[in-house]
DNA sequence: CTACTTTTGTGGACGGATCGAACATATACT
DNA sequence: AGTATATGTTCGATCCGTCCACAAAAGTAG
């Protein structure tokens, strides 16, 4: 064992003891499984380093605790006694809910990042703090009875369209949504009787991207999608997502970038998601107004001028912008989502170009620029994430539910 | 004892056994003693959390080891048994070397903190990597004997203006002195015979400020210092200073703001160290040229209306790219020192005001915008503290050599 | 000056965690 | 069928921090 559990930060922590050796390694079992699900015993030995009589013991603790279980091994083209597969208890769940400009969207997440079930509820306009708990509480109590009899439910993942301090999850500002200085988190919790945790959708999604899509394995990844409205950002530091002091971090979209004219919703001039922008693009179109998913098909194929242009335009403001996150983050990885990927998609080799062309040379020089992966499931595996974390960091001391009990009685 | 080694990363870590208890803990009481030189031993207790046994116990390893000694107790006003206080050994140094593009600075740092020696060696014109490292070689010599009998020194640190690849110390690129590619690490821990670690300048600045100066206690910070020549910077996300994949993260000066028309050396248009600039703010001054720090007598008595204007649009475009650093990190303060910090002491208001006015607004309002505090032992203590890391981590694991042998026998 | 209170150092017993070795088991290969 | 290999299982050894009782050293009140 050469295990480091230092820190790495400069600065002194608190001391640990036994029990704290034995929650860091339940945890590091648990978080193994959870990212990686089918996998054997073995494998779980040779990831953890640690012991086979430790693993044994570790699983076993997992298993009483009712977050794991164990299968038959599967055939093996190798020799040795087979290894059992372990599993995370995919039963034991996070409800998922994003709330947008044009729907709400929620899900039921389980460990080992199995999406049960995911409804998109769409909303005729902007909800208002008190309509979307409604919804929320709404869609849950259609799917109660089944909630009840089949899945533990641990807690509840927020992903909002902006700016939420992570120690609470107050929505200090959601500008499309027009929320301002809603105790967001709080409600939901109250009224769904769960605890609760809320992040930026966009940050959130490149959780889901770091874990389950083209951030695999990438320790320094900046993240930035583009939404309908807006462009949201999120950022890996050192394995860790960036929050900052309180949340609000990677806010990339609200960068001014050098030929900026029009004025942002935050109030100034030039930000990059007025720059780069879906409505600008499709407004540059002739002809009907084309989805954000159907944009893809629209850019590869198009002669249309204008469109062309405007891509073009946008894709230099893009690329200087990213220039400056390389220089202030120097990531291995940059990953484009929503209709950014599909600019990358359709112009692949002019993004390259003018990012490495705007970039401080040696810092471009090793960045891979490319397009995120997942799709609809995008912020519900990150936001799941929020609410499994305290689960995985501690499994044994989490009290879990043996069901989802259902909204307090009112 | 409920102390969470768990780190913060989402991602599976490995396993740990007693012997990483053990070093995690001689880490934290090392780490403590080192930051907070006179520190009784019921203090570690309270600090570390730990029993007042295992305190005792990991103190009297450290004594053992060589890294600490107890002083009997201060006079207390206070009830109770008096506790000894620890100290760490401050003849356990680091040698630190900061090769500049005037002059070659070389200090020796003792655990603690302690600058035990300091020397400035003015150069005609910017060294080489070879007249550096010759350089120093000659200014160890020539403190040799004495560094031989009274101080054991672990280490190299390196502060470097430029661009540093942290996995070994190569000078990817430093453009004031004119290197590229240089592998000055390895040159110099082969003259010297001791293992080398090398940082950016204002990176370093960054840890000393964080741990010794103005940054004290925080966990998010942003750090901007003008020198002479450009400007650097040094992020702390989350009490881990932020090095990005390479190390050549938070290159703050080399982001472009929008109002830039020069060229920069990095060979684009409008970088904030183009535009912010002691040179020009000296050019724009009648009169003698000052220097570094003179500025800030001259700027609060000033009335030059040439240099007032000048000030103003440097603080104006400062504060815009605060704006978007603010964004990009949500730090809980910003520091700025060097010529920077003389423009925020002579006009704190403006400085204030502008960044307020440039960012987006719920994110800016707890941001405290601070002068950096230290000065010479600026670049020298974090420095050091890249040449600490290994033995703060495991103190038990690091080979210590009972005196600085000098440099290998040729 | 003395007895009391408070705080801290010290040493041994204890429980908990991982490890390593020996043994058992299950598979592939020959 | 026998062997080699890989892994699960069991149990004792070892290490670590904690807890407890006691000693030590200071201030405080009378």
């Amino acid at each position: 064992m050469s295990a480091s559990r230092a820190s790495r930060s400069l600065r002194a922590g608190i001391g640990s003891g036994n029990d704290g050796t034995r929650r860091h390694n339940l945890s590091t079992v648990l978080t193994t499984i959870h990212h990686h699900d089918p996998m054997s015993r073995s494998e779980v030995t040779r990831r953890t380093q640690l012991n086979r009589s430790t693993v044994g013991a570790l699983v076993t603790e997992l298993v009483e605790l009712g977050l794991a279980y164990e299968t038959p091994p599967e055939e093996q083209a190798q020799r040795g006694r087979p290894s059992p597969i372990v599993h995370p208890n995919s039963k034991v769940s996070a409800l998922v809910v994003n709330p947008d400009v044009e729907a709400l969207t929620l899900g039921l997440v389980g460990l080992g990042g199995v999406v049960h079930k995911r409804v998109r509820h769409a909303l005729d306009r902007k909800p208002s703090p008190r309509e979307a708990i409604d919804v929320t509480v709404d869609l849950v109590k259609g799917m109660g009875e089944e909630l009840e009899r089949d899945y533990r439910v641990i807690g509840v993942g927020l992903a909002i369209p902006g700016l939420v301090r992570n120690r609470d999850g107050l929505v200090r500002r959601a500008p499309y949504l027009d929320w301002t200085s809603e105790p967001f988190a709080e409600h939901v919790s109250r009224a769904l009787g769960l605890p609760t945790f809320a992040g930026n959708d966009a940050s959130v999604a490149m959780i889901s991207e770091s874990l389950y899509g083209a951030g695999r394995g990438v320790s320094n990844l900046v993240y930035l999608n583009g939404f309908l409205v807006g462009i949201g950002g999120g950022v890996m530091v050192a394995g860790v997502p960036l929050v900052g002091e309180d949340g609000y971090a990677a806010e990339l979209g609200h960068t001014v970038v050098s030929e900026g004219s029009l004025r942002c919703h935050c109030g100034r001039l030039g930000c990059l998601e007025t720059e780069v922008n879906f409505l600008r693009l499709r407004e540059a179109m002739s002809g009907d107004p084309v989805d954000l998913y159907d944009l893809d098909s629209v850019l590869t194929t198009t002669t249309d001028r204008g469109l062309l242009l405007e891509a073009e335009r946008q894709i230099n403001v893009l690329a200087e912008a990213i220039a400056n996150f390389i220089s202030v983050f120097n990531p291995e990885v940059v990953l484009l989502g929503g209709f950014l990927g599909s600019l990358e998609a359709a112009f692949p080799d002019l993004v390259r170009r003018k990012v490495y062309e705007s970039s401080f040379a040696p810092l471009a020089e090793n960045v891979r620029i490319e397009r995120a992966t997942l799709r609809t499931p995008l912020p519900l595996l990150g936001s799941a994430e929020l609410a499994f974390t305290p689960l995985l960091r501690d499994p044994a001391g989490v009290a879990l539910p043996l069901a989802y009990g259902g909204p307090p009685a009112a």
